[in-house]
RNA sequence: GGGUGCGUAACUCAGUGGAUAGAGUAGCUGCCUUCUAAGCAGCGAGUCGUAGGUUCAAAUCCUACCGCACCCGCCA
């Protein structure tokens, strides 16, 4: 990593210049705030003239004639109040992008120390579809997934799916007086049925005072293992998780399902724990935990409830078994809940007390990463025309069938012939990857607004127009008959023109890029840094020609575009977006 | 009432201590006998919610206030 090997020289020359008292000191190196200053800069003259007494930049121009970096960079200039800047010489550069020519990562590190790390993201709920509530943790928690298994840690991707607890005490019983059926039967009713039942449920439980005493004993009868009752719940376990599947398949996401139920006979031990740890306090009935820090209407410590006062348990009880799980059985070092910022505080209350109850050290990360809302155009949460919650597959379905509309508008208007087979995944790969790549370049932590329209377009920072770069590359390749896995080794790079240098950069930046995500968790940071790159491609393309320039530059400029198009597909999969040859 | 997050160009948003605050869209203007113009270049557009404070340096950190969203003991 280019930024890495910076600041280990600006470091040493720090020592080298002022003595060893320097050698703690973070050397500020960051990427240039203006292309004008060059490529790296240090700022670290500007934080020390309390500490050496002498003026900013007189401490810089020391750092210049100390810093060893010949061959790497241009004679440090010094500039302003102190900014020490560095700009890449095109022959480093050029040595750099040569080396990862042969390199399947691209350059990118796997991690110095990999981690075992839980992310649990997804997560819907059995007896419901899945709908546009899911959108965000399935694609964020994927990418991330995906980032961190590419940098090397061993990761565990959990759904946590809701498949326990009252909602199917209240299923079941209602199921029980109207389709007694379906409790014996497999797939005697399809998931949207189970819905709505769900629903009536729902309302005959506000209203029916029996009712939700049946619904209780089913809970009971349920968790105390009956036959006919696990039965029941396992059916329709069973059709939800089918249904769950073909999206899961459709979006290309695996993840290993471990629900609710699975931490069952792990709850009352957690209360046992938290009892023997003094923490465990009793208020109207429930036991809880009463949180440092938080505070109700009155002023009074608000209380983390982990039995209620029925008996039972509740969600902050299995959270806190899980983590222990996730800690103890799993080995987990760093463990990361993709969940909507709603929860925030029910993540922060459950972690202290996971914490303060020694159930997690302080040398695991416990990390609560969340997301806004999907917003419809109106600016309040998006729902169908006539109300409802959107689905999920619907949602899909309709980014993928407006891509296929856009594609058949445009092969008509270019007098193209496709086969279905084409027609039919281009429309897949773009409709999925917008959708994607539409939340995924947003700052996960405020609210969006969802528009087709906008992830669809064919310009501006969407999945069209990456794909579109990557296309290009691929066009140069079936023009030119050529097969850039067998361009040779010996040709080399060189970066005359501006384009060439300003692409070759960037290029070269992508483990400072993911580097970086893997520590703040922000897949926009990706997205933002293959738009750039798709930005800097189309310019070379549009201003050196590669077919028509003549050897060496021919060849030279080949291997940039074969880079740019291979740095495109993997960090296009890092956001879990395939790649089209022709579009 | 308390908590959390947000408030940046007409619109959608980047930018979590560094130089003159950026991009996309929309608008206007150029560039296709040339590797897919689904592209490229240029132009206009901002009291970074308001007021204080910390710092050599603040959109960024702190405090207060205004506005919006979400959460607030037995749903998850």
């Amino acid at each position: 990593m280019i930024l890495e090997l910076l600041k280990n020289r600006v470091s040493q020359a720090l020592v080298a210049a002022f003595g060893e008292e320097l050698a703690g000191v973070d050397p500020l190196v960051v990427p240039a705030s203006n292309p004008r200053f060059g490529d790296y800069q240090s700022n670290v003259a500007l934080s020390l003239p309390k500490q050496l007494k002498q003026n900013p930049r007189a401490i810089a121009q020391q750092i210049a004639d100390n810093i060893d970096i010949t061959n790497i960079c241009q004679t440090p200039e010094i500039a302003g109040p102190g900014f020490l800047n560095f700009t890449l010489l095109a022959s480093y550069l050029a040595t750099r992008l040569k080396d990862i020519q042969t390199d399947s990562r691209l350059g990118v590190e796997i991690a110095k120390n990999p981690q075992r790390t839980v992310i649990d993201f997804s997560s819907p709920n059995i007896a419901k579809e899945m709908h546009v509530g899911h959108l965000r943790s399935t694609i964020i928690g994927d990418s991330i997934a995906r980032i961190l298994e590419f940098r090397g840690h061993d990761v565990l991707r959990l759904n946590h799916v809701g498949d326990w607890g009252t909602q199917f005490g209240m299923l079941i019983a209602y199921l029980r007086e109207a389709y007694p059926k379906a409790l014996t039967t497999a797939d005697a009713l399809d998931l949207g049925d189970l819905v709505s039942l769900y629903k009536k449920a729902k309302v005959r439980f506000d209203e029916d005072e029996q009712f939700r005493e049946n619904s209780r004993q089913e809970v009971v009868k349920l968790q105390a293992g009956a036959e006919d009752s696990r039965h029941a719940w396992q059916l329709l376990c069973n059709q939800s998780r089918r249904e769950f599947q073909t999206i899961y398949d459709l979006l290309k996401i695996e993840l290993k399902e471990r629900g609710e139920s699975f931490y069952n006979p792990l709850l009352t031990g957690v209360v046992e724990e938290l009892s023997n740890q003094g923490l465990l306090a009793e208020s109207e009935g429930a036991k809880c935990v009463f949180l440092e820090g938080f505070q109700n209407k009155k002023g009074e410590p608000l209380p983390l409830i982990v039995q209620k006062s029925d008996g039972g348990y509740n969600y902050a009880t299995t959270d806190l078994a899980a983590l222990n799980y996730r800690v103890q059985q799993d080995g987990a070092q760093r463990i990361i809940y993709v969940t909507d910022t709603g929860q925030a505080n029910h993540f922060a209350g459950v972690f202290q007390v996971a914490r303060r109850a020694g159930m997690v050290s302080e040398r695991v990360e416990v990390v609560h990463v969340p997301f806004g809302l999907v917003l419809g155009p109106d600016g309040k949460k998006l729902k169908t025309r006539s109300g409802e919650t959107v689905r999920l597959r619907d949602l899909l379905a309709e980014a993928v069938s407006r891509a296929r509309k856009d594609l058949e508008v445009r092969l008509e208007k270019e007098g193209r012939q496709e086969e279905e087979e084409f027609i039919a995944d281009v429309a897949r790969v773009v409709g999925m990857g917008a959708v994607k790549y539409a939340d995924l370049s947003q700052n996960r932590t405020s609210d969006y607004i969802f528009s087709y329209d906008k992830m669809l377009a064919l310009q501006g920072n969407t999945a069209p127009y990456m794909l579109y770069a990557y296309v290009r590359v691929q066009g140069i390749s079936r023009k030119g008959k050529i097969d850039f896995e067998n361009l040779t080794e010996d040709e080399k790079i060189n970066l005359a023109e501006t384009e060439e240098l300003v692409l070759g950069k960037h290029i070269l930046q992508l483990s400072e890029v993911l580097a970086e995500v893997e520590q703040d968790l922000l897949p926009n940071r990706l997205c933002q840094y293959l738009f750039e790159l798709s930005q800097k491609f189309n310019l070379f393309y549009d201003r050196c020609p590669i077919l028509k320039a003549t050897e060496p530059q021919r060849t030279s400029r080949l291997i940039l575009a074969d880079l740019t198009a291979r740095t495109l597909k993997l960090g296009l999969s890092l956001l879990g977006m395939e790649v089209l040859e022709r579009m």
